[in-house]
DNA sequence: TATATTATTTGCAAAATGCAAGTATTACTT
DNA sequence: AAGTAATACTTGCATTTTGCAAATAATATA
């Protein structure tokens, strides 16, 4: 019986951290940790609105549409009304926040690529098909997991 | 060749999601995100002083100093000069300090648990030996997981 | 003894946060 | 069809968090 947050508290502390410097390396401070994960979950998603992107990283709403406006005066993300609900808006990456979010990819996985070479690639894909695996058990885990409402 | 950003990214926010969530409900606000990984590592490591817990956090000193003063005075940390350099704090928790984190590891121990229950007995012993084996890949890995300086 | 180095704290100004209340648009209700 | 409710998002405001620069305090070095 392990203590299993040990591992996933690390790991997770270990990713941000990584996640971080790639960020200010390779696109010099321009965005900050959260407005990269606003960046990812907009090119994840399929046309997404704000609430789809805000719900799924969690987020104050209003806190959202302050940094996601942030995005937009950068030149990072185009708020696009949805065509038959006004209410609404269609976030999507311009091809500049496109390029920067590419970036950030890139540099981040060269990292997480340098870290998996000291394995073998039996243990290589075990980790890889491990974490897919556990992703999608707290998907399906309705009991935690879900951002609040 | 995947792109093993994404399965860290997704991981490390829901796992950021959940340690939230099980923060709130079982100390009910009392600590922020923050401060609950402040406490972790202050009780995981041996008589840390303050840049060894802000360090391995990936902290500024400064910020890690004003929210260490905040747990000092909500009476979870405990600051003693140290006995041979009266320059440096050693950090301990206080006793509700230490309730405090052993409610939060049962809490998001319980979660984990009960998303680890989703899987049959190897697929969870593997999830959880491949992710010490990552873990230790990136302790070692020097070009990256290093806090600044 | 004077100077440098280390550990931590404060000043300050900028950024981030979240609740409450606002606006605008669409959906119901009778 | 008019009025009410609900939804999607924004803004006001007060608090908290952040990090650089500079200050303080203690130890190490020259």
């Amino acid at each position: 019986m392990d203590n299993v947050r040990n591992l996933f508290q690390l790991l997770s502390r270990n990713f941000g951290l990584l996640n971080e410097q790639c960020c200010e390396n390779c696109c010099g401070q321009e965005v900050s940790n959260v407005q990269s994960h606003i960046l990812y979950e907009i090119n994840r998603q399929h046309h997404p609105s704000m609430q789809e992107v805000a719900g799924a990283l969690g987020m104050d709403i209003t806190t959202f549409s302050r940094q996601v406006k942030t995005l937009v005066d950068k030149g990072f993300v185009k708020k696009t009304p949805h065509p038959s609900d006004n209410r609404m808006n269609i976030l999507s990456l311009t091809s500049e926040g496109l390029s920067i979010e590419n970036n950030i990819n890139l540099t981040v996985n060269a990292q997480l690529q340098h870290v998996l070479s000291t394995m073998s690639e039996f243990e290589r894909d075990t980790v890889i098909r491990s974490i897919k695996l556990f992703n999608d058990a707290m998907q399906k885990s309705v009991s935690c997991c879900t951002p609040p409402q």
